[in-house]
DNA sequence: CTCGGAGCCTGTCTGC
DNA sequence: TGCAGACAGGCTCCGA
């Protein structure tokens, strides 16, 4: 479940070891992925790599020598997004290394130096080759100035879906997964069942400050690892110690020891604490 | 337009 | 012990 702060951890590790490498080979290893990009990539330099919403973004500059067609600069971006499984691992290519492949390995993208292994079990992770313009950014990034509490304030305006739900929107907020919305508003005091029209001035400038809270504190600590996410270099995450309550139905809160509940909102689970995050206005 | 639900996937866990 | 079924969930697509 790699959310905005596990990108972004992904990201920080990878870029000083991947910028500024060429591609030399391209291994598509799952056919689901198969497409007649592979050889648009060799030889190409890698000139940035950087998060965008839940996507990691590898900023490709085309190869040396190469004469762009009229109005295309070569530039292209190889957008990744592991969904709930995907993994983007750099592996230094030490000898000793076991050979065996895993069957989850889907692509292998070889450098000059090392390689980047997309790996997803679940295959439900994407790689595509767009050019930058076509790349659509989709909603707010939390960690931008943009993102105020007026400006959230005006994206609740005119939907009647209950607040949660609305925060996975990718095309509201971009970064928030099922995770961090839990959290954020546990933080915020706010029921995850309450319908975003009723959320007043205040109460938005609250789920903004916990948002940001929630999140930087999760890049601190490398993400959560519930059970799959591995970091670009195979570690764990250590912010699953310190969820409030999502994965934790049935214990109780820290602050008024009311057992956790979990509900389910268009089909994914919430936890939350019936008594802290009362459906009615807060304290 | 808005919103909820199905479907995509496969490893892991639960219950018979 | 073995096996079927439920479950996990980010995102897209479809229909009410």
């Amino acid at each position: 479940m790699p959310e905005l702060p596990e990108v972004e951890t992904i990201v920080r590790q990878l870029a000083p070891k991947v910028v500024g490498q060429r591609v030399q080979r391209v291994e598509i290893l799952d056919s689901k992925l198969a497409l007649d990009w592979p050889a648009c990539l060799i030889d190409c330099r890698i000139g940035g790599l950087h998060r965008l919403g839940k996507q990691i973004i590898l900023e490709l500059n085309g190869p040396r020598g190469a004469k762009p067609a009229a109005e295309d600069d070569g530039r292209r971006w190889l957008c990744v997004h592991l969904r709930m499984t995907g993994r983007l691992i750099f592996d230094a290519g030490l000898p000793g290394e076991p050979s065996k492949t895993p069957r989850s390995i889907r692509a292998r993208l070889h450098l000059d130096e090392g390689m980047l292994v997309f790996q997803d079990v679940r295959r439900f992770g994407t790689l595509r080759l767009a050019k930058p313009e076509e790349v659509c950014a989709g909603g707010v990034d939390p960690l931008t100035k943009a993102f105020t509490a007026r400006r959230l304030a005006q994206l609740f305006a005119g939907s009647r879906m209950a607040v949660k739900p609305w925060l996975l929107r990718q095309d509201k907020v971009a970064g928030l997964g099922n995770i961090y919305a839990c959290e954020a508003l546990y933080l915020a005091r706010i029921s995850p069942l309450r319908p975003v029209h009723t959320i007043d001035a205040a109460e938005t400038a609250r789920l903004r400050k916990a948002i940001l809270h929630v999140l930087k504190q999760a890049i601190e600590a490398g993400g959560t690892t519930f059970s799959d996410y591995r970091d670009g270099q195979g570690g764990r995450g250590r912010f699953q110690n310190r969820l409030a309550v999502y994965g934790r139905a049935g214990e109780l809160c820290k602050a008024c020891a009311t057992p956790i509940e979990r509900v389910n909102q268009s089909g994914r689970s919430t936890f939350y604490c019936p008594n802290c995050q009362a459906p009615l206005q807060g304290p």
